[in-house]
RNA sequence: GCCGGGGUGGCGGAACGGUAGACGCGGCGGACUUAAAAUCCGCUUCCCGCGAGGGAGUGUGGGUUCGAUUCCCACCCUCGGUACCA
C-alpha cells in the first residue's frame, strides 16, 4: 500500500491484512512491551545528574484475581501522569508490587481446597501479565510482594522496634469480632457496625490482642499543613480522629461505694447545673458495686441483654433509649444535689469515660430518656426570650445561664470557661481532650499474614523473638479445617518452640499482623528494594521519600492512609527516617461506573482483556482517560471507544504521510497558523496533564491532529514545520498512548525511545492570532460577530461593532448608556430607549 | 442529621465573570464502493421562521453585575462518606 497525501489506513484490528503499514495494535504493543523491558528504560537510578527525583506512587493492588477495568482506570491514569513527569525532565520512580497477604486468599483456599500461597502467587502471575499488557512504565526491578519472607520479615522487625519503644502492646479487652471471618478487626475496618470486607455484623469479644499505639499521635495526625491532599480526605481523617474538647468531672458515690467517683466527660460543662441523672455504660466497672440489692436481678438481666446485642443494635438512632435504675445516687459537686445513677445501653464503654451526665434540657438523647423515665428536665441555658416554660425539645445552641448559681446571667459561651475554672480550682475535675481514634488493633486470628514475632514462656512471660531469628516463617502446607480456626494454632511445628531467654519449651503467638501493616511502609521498600541487612537504606529513602505524587482510591482515607502516616511518625521517633509524612501530595481517582453502578466481578462485570484484544491497550488507555475528569470518575459505555480508535488511526495516518508533497519553508499564513496551533496545543496539554485532566488533554490533541491533517491536505506548509508538528503530536501522545507513539517515533526516523524525550515547549506569544472574532452584544445579547485585527483598540472595536448591520438595527431608536470592550473577547453596547 | 462531590443537548462531557454546549459518541445528509464495512466531508440544544433573523435555555427561586454555568443567599435532587461521640 502506498501512502499518498490522501492515503488512509484502516485501523481495525482483525489482523487479516498483512500490510505492514496498517495500524495493528496487537503487533506493535507486544513488540514495544518486550523492548522496553529488555532495555530497562523505566528503571530508576537513585541519582541522575541534573534531574530532580520524583516518586510517583500508586496504591498497589491486592491480587485477588484478574486486574479489572477499575484497576485499568486507576493504573493507566497514574502511569500517564508518571510518564508525563518523566518527560517533564524529572527522574521518576514509578514502582509496582502486590499487597498479597489477607483474607481473600485464605477464604478461597478454604472454599476451593487450594493453598493460599499457590492461589496468591498464581494471581500475581496473571496480574503481572495484565500490567505488562497495559504498557505501564513500572520499574519492575523494584517489584515487591508482601507475602515474601524477605518483605514480611521487616514487618516483624518493625513490630519489635515498636514493642521496645512502647508503641506496640498487648491488652485484654473487648475487640471487634467478625463471626464470619473468624477474626478481630481494627475500628477502622468496621463500617456501620459490619465487617468492612464481608459485611457481617461485628460483635464484641473479650480477647488478649496486640495494638499499635496510634493514639499517641492523635494530635500530630490532625496536622495537615504540609500536605497537598484533597479536602475530603483530610476531613474524613479529622472526623475519624474525632478530637473533642471538654471537661471530665467526678460525681461522688462514696455513699454506695466508698472512695469511688463516677468520672464523666462532657463538651457542655455550661449545662452542668442541669444534671438530673447520671448514666453508666452496661460494661462500666462501677455498675456492679453501685447496684442496690433490690435492683440487682433487673440490672444483671439488663447488662446481660446489652452484652448480647451488637453495637449497631445498641447505637441505632431509631431505637428507643432504654435504661434501668441502680438504686444508687451520686452527688453533683457544683450544687451538691443528689441525682440517680442509671445504666443505659446508649452509653458506650469505649468512648470518653463510659459514663455521661444526663442534662435532658440540653441534650437530645437525654431529653428523650428523661421524658420516658419521668426524670426532671431543668433548663440552665435559656433560649433567647425564654418565658420560663417547659421545653418542647432539648435546647442545644448557646443561651444565657440560669439556675446556675453565681453564673446566672452569663452568656453560656462564657459560662463554659468560668464553670470549668471553678471545677478545676476545687479539684472536682479538669479540662480534657478526648478522641474518637482508638489504638490500632493489629492481631488477626488468621493464617495468611505476617506471624507476630512473640513467644510465650511459662516462666519468662511474653518474650520477643530475637532479631537474628527473624523472619518467623509462616509454615507451608497447613491444613484448613471446617471450624474456621487458624491452622497456626494447630500446627505443632510452628506453635512449639523454646524460650529465647531461658531455653525451656514455649509457645509462639499464633495471631498474624493486620495486612495494613504491610502497606504502611511499602513506599520505603520501593525506594530501597535490596538493602541487605536493613529494612531499607537511609540514603536511598532520603533520595525518594516523601512521595511527591500518591494516587489511590478515597476508600482508604481512614485505614491505609492513616496507618501509613502513623508508621512514618513512629519510624521517625524510633530513628529510622527523618521526615514526618509519607505522601506530600495525594490524588484520588474517581470511581469507574457502568450503567449507573459500580463495576463488580459478579453483578456488573467489565473485563478489560476482550477490549484490549479488540481495540488495543492504547485505545483502552485513552478511552478510560477521555471519559471525563479523571479525579471524578467515569461512566463506561461500549460505543464511545470508537472515537478514540478513530483518533489513533488518524494519528497513525498523519505521522506517516508523505512530506515530499509539501513546500519549502516560508512565512506563509498557513505556516503561521500551524505554528500557532502547535503552541496552543502544548500550552493546553502541559497544563491539563499536570492537573490530571486527561480528557481535555486528549481533546486538545484531537484538534491538533485534525489541524495537521487539514494543513497537509492543503499542502501550503513546509516539510520542516510539518515534521516538527508531527513530532510534537507524538511527544504529547506518548504518556497517554505509549505504544503507538513509540512505533511512530521510530517510523518517522528517530532513534532512541520517545519516552526518554522531553515534552515540547511553548511560547505564549506565538499562541495569538492576527485577526480575532469579537462578539458584539447589545444590552448583553449577542447580535453579531465581527472579524477585526487582534491589536484593535477600544475605540476601534466599538466603532467596528456599531458598523454591523444587525447591531445597527438593534441600536435604532435607543440612546447610548455606555460601551464595554473586553480585550479580544467582545463589545457590549449598553443602551436605553431613546426619549 | 452532619461533612464532601455533582446536577449543562439524545449520551459522556467543555467553558480565566465575557459568543454556553469544545472534544467525542450517537443520529441525519453526502463522497468513495457493484454493495457493505472501514474511511473522509457537512449538519446536529430546543421552539418559531423559506430565509434574514427572533425567542427560550446550564436543577428551582431570589440577589450582585453592562454581562452569571461561574460569585452571594435560600431551597430541591443525586452520588460518596459519616454519626446516640456525651
Amino acid at each position: 500500500m502506498t501512502i499518498t497525501s490522501k492515503g488512509r489506513t484502516s485501523s481495525d484490528g482483525d489482523g487479516s491484512n498483512q500490510d505492514p503499514n496498517r495500524y495493528t495494535p496487537s503487533d506493535i504493543e507486544k513488540k514495544w512491551q518486550a523492548k522496553w523491558e529488555t532495555d530497562g528504560i523505566y528503571e530508576a537510578a537513585d541519582h541522575v545528574e541534573g534531574k530532580e527525583n520524583f516518586f510517583a506512587l500508586v496504591m498497589f493492588p491486592y491480587p485477588s484475581g484478574d486486574i479489572h477495568m477499575g484497576h485499568w482506570f486507576q493504573y493507566t491514569g497514574a502511569d500517564a501522569y508518571a510518564r508525563f513527569k518523566r518527560m517533564q525532565g524529572y527522574n521518576v520512580l514509578h514502582p509496582q508490587g502486590f499487597d498479597s497477604f489477607g483474607l481473600p486468599a485464605e477464604n478461597a483456599a478454604i472454599e476451593r481446597g487450594e493453598d493460599p500461597r499457590e492461589w496468591t502467587y498464581a494471581n500475581i502471575d496473571t496480574a503481572r501479565r495484565q500490567f505488562r499488557e497495559m504498557g505501564a512504565s513500572y520499574d519492575w526491578s523494584r517489584e515487591l510482594v508482601t507475602s515474601d519472607p524477605e518483605y514480611y520479615k521487616w514487618n516483624q522487625y518493625f513490630f519489635l522496634q515498636f514493642y521496645k519503644n512502647g508503641l506496640a502492646y498487648r491488652k485484654h479487652g473487648p475487640a471487634n469480632w467478625c463471626p464470619k471471618d473468624q477474626t478481630t478487626l481494627a475500628n477502622e475496618q468496621v463500617r456501620d457496625g459490619a465487617c468492612e470486607r464481608c459485611g457481617t455484623t461485628v460483635i464484641k469479644r473479650a480477647l488478649p490482642q496486640w495494638y499499635f499505639a496510634i493514639t499517641k499521635y492523635a494530635e500530630e495526625l490532625l496536622e495537615f499543613d504540609q500536605l497537598d491532599w484533597p479536602e475530603k480526605i483530610k476531613t474524613m481523617q479529622r472526623n475519624w480522629i474525632g478530637r473533642s474538647t471538654g471537661t471530665t468531672i467526678g460525681f461522688d458515690v462514696s455513699e454506695f461505694a466508698p472512695g469511688e467517683k463516677i468520672e464523666t466527660f462532657t463538651t457542655r460543662i455550661d449545662t452542668v447545673y442541669g444534671v438530673t441523672f447520671v448514666v453508666l455504660a452496661p460494661e462500666h466497672p462501677l455498675v456492679e458495686k453501685l447496684t442496690q440489692p433490690a435492683q440487682k436481678a433487673a440490672v444483671e438481666a439488663y447488662v446481660e441483654k446489652a452484652a448480647r446485642e451488637t453495637e449497631i443494635e445498641r447505637t441505632s438512632t431509631e431505637r428507643e433509649k432504654t435504661g434501668i435504675e441502680t438504686g444508687a445516687y451520686c452527688i453533683n459537686p457544683l450544687n451538691g444535689e443528689r441525682v440517680p445513677v442509671l445504666v443505659g445501653d446508649y452509653v458506650l464503654a469505649t468512648y470518653g469515660t463510659g459514663a455521661v451526665m444526663g442534662v435532658p434540657a440540653h441534650d437530645t438523647r437525654d431529653f428523650v430518656f428523661a421524658k420516658k423515665y419521668g426524670l426532671e428536665i431543668r433548663v440552665v441555658v435559656a433560649p433567647p426570650g425564654w418565658d420560663g416554660g417547659e421545653l418542647q425539645e432539648a435546647w442545644i445552641p448557646p443561651g444565657t445561664q440560669v439556675n446556675s448559681s453565681e453564673f446566672d446571667g452569663l452568656p453560656s459561651t462564657e459560662g463554659m470557661g468560668a464553670i470549668a475554672e471553678k471545677i478545676e480550682a476545687n479539684g472536682w475535675g479538669e479540662r480534657t481532650i478526648t478522641y474518637h481514634l482508638r489504638d490500632w488493633l493489629i492481631s488477626r486470628q488468621r493464617y495468611w499474614g505476617t506471624p507476630i514475632p512473640i513467644i510465650y514462656c511459662d516462666d519468662c512471660g511474653t518474650v520477643p523473638v530475637p532479631e537474628q531469628d527473624l523472619p518467623v516463617l509462616l509454615p507451608d502446607r497447613v491444613k484448613f479445617e471446617a471450624d474456621g480456626v487458624s491452622p497456626l494454632t494447630k500446627d505443632k511445628s510452628f506453635l512449639n518452640t523454646t524460650c529465647p531467654d531461658c531455653g525451656k519449651a514455649a509457645k509462639r503467638e499464633t495471631d498474624t499482623l493486620d495486612t495494613f501493616v504491610c502497606s504502611a511502609w511499602y513506599h520505603l521498600r520501593f525506594a530501597s528494594p535490596s538493602p541487605g541487612e536493613d529494612p531499607f537504606d537511609t540514603d536511598q529513602v532520603r533520595a525518594w521519600v516523601p512521595v511527591r505524587s500518591y494516587i489511590g482510591g478515597a476508600e482508604h482515607a481512614v485505614m491505609h492512609l492513616l496507618y501509613s502516616r502513623f508508621f512514618s511518625k513512629a519510624l521517625r521517633d524510633t530513628g529510622f527516617v527523618d521526615f514526618d509524612e509519607p505522601y506530600t501530595k495525594l490524588t484520588n481517582q474517581g470511581m469507574l461506573i457502568k450503567d449507573g453502578r459500580k463495576i463488580s466481578k459478579r453483578s456488573n462485570p467489565l473485563p478489560p482483556d476482550p477490549v484490549v484484544a479488540m481495540h488495543g491497550a492504547d485505545t483502552l488507555r485513552c478511552y478510560l482517560m477521555f471519559l471525563g475528569p479523571w479525579d471524578q470518575g467515569g461512566d463506561w459505555s461500549d460505543s464511545g471507544i470508537n472515537g478514540i480508535k478513530r483518533w489513533l488511526g488518524r494519528v497513525w495516518d498523519v505521522a506517516q504521510r508523505d512530506e515530499k508533497l509539501l513546500g519549502p519553508e516560508g512565512e506563509t499564513a498557513a505556516e503561521r497558523e500551524l505554528t500557532r496551533a502547535a503552541h496552543v496545543t502544548t500550552m493546553r496539554v502541559l497544563t491539563d496533564m499536570d492537573a490530571f485532566k486527561f480528557n481535555t488533554s486528549i481533546s486538545a490533541l484531537m484538534e491538533y491532529t485534525t489541524e495537521l491533517l487539514r494543513q497537509h491536505d492543503k499542502g501550503n506548509v513546509s516539510a520542516a514545520s510539518w515534521r516538527a508538528g508531527v513530532d510534537r503530536l507524538l511527544l504529547h501522545t506518548a504518556p497517554l498512548a505509549p505504544h503507538i507513539a513509540e512505533e511512530l517515533w521510530e517510523r518517522t526516523g528517530h532513534s532512541g525511545s520517545i519516552h526518554l524525550e522531553r515534552n515540547p515547549e511553548f511560547d505564549e506569544s506565538l499562541t495569538a492570532t492576527d485577526m480575532i472574532t469579537l462578539a458584539v452584544q447589545v444590552n448583553g445579547k449577542v447580535r453579531d460577530q465581527i472579524e477585526v485585527a487582534a491589536d484593535i483598540d477600544q475605540a476601534g472595536a466599538i466603532a467596528a461593532a456599531k458598523a454591523s448591520e444587525n447591531v445597527a438595527r438593534h441600536l435604532a431608536g435607543t440612546a447610548e448608556v455606555k460601551s464595554i470592550y473586553v480585550l479580544g473577547r467582545l463589545v457590549n453596547l449598553v443602551v436605553r430607549p431613546a426619549g
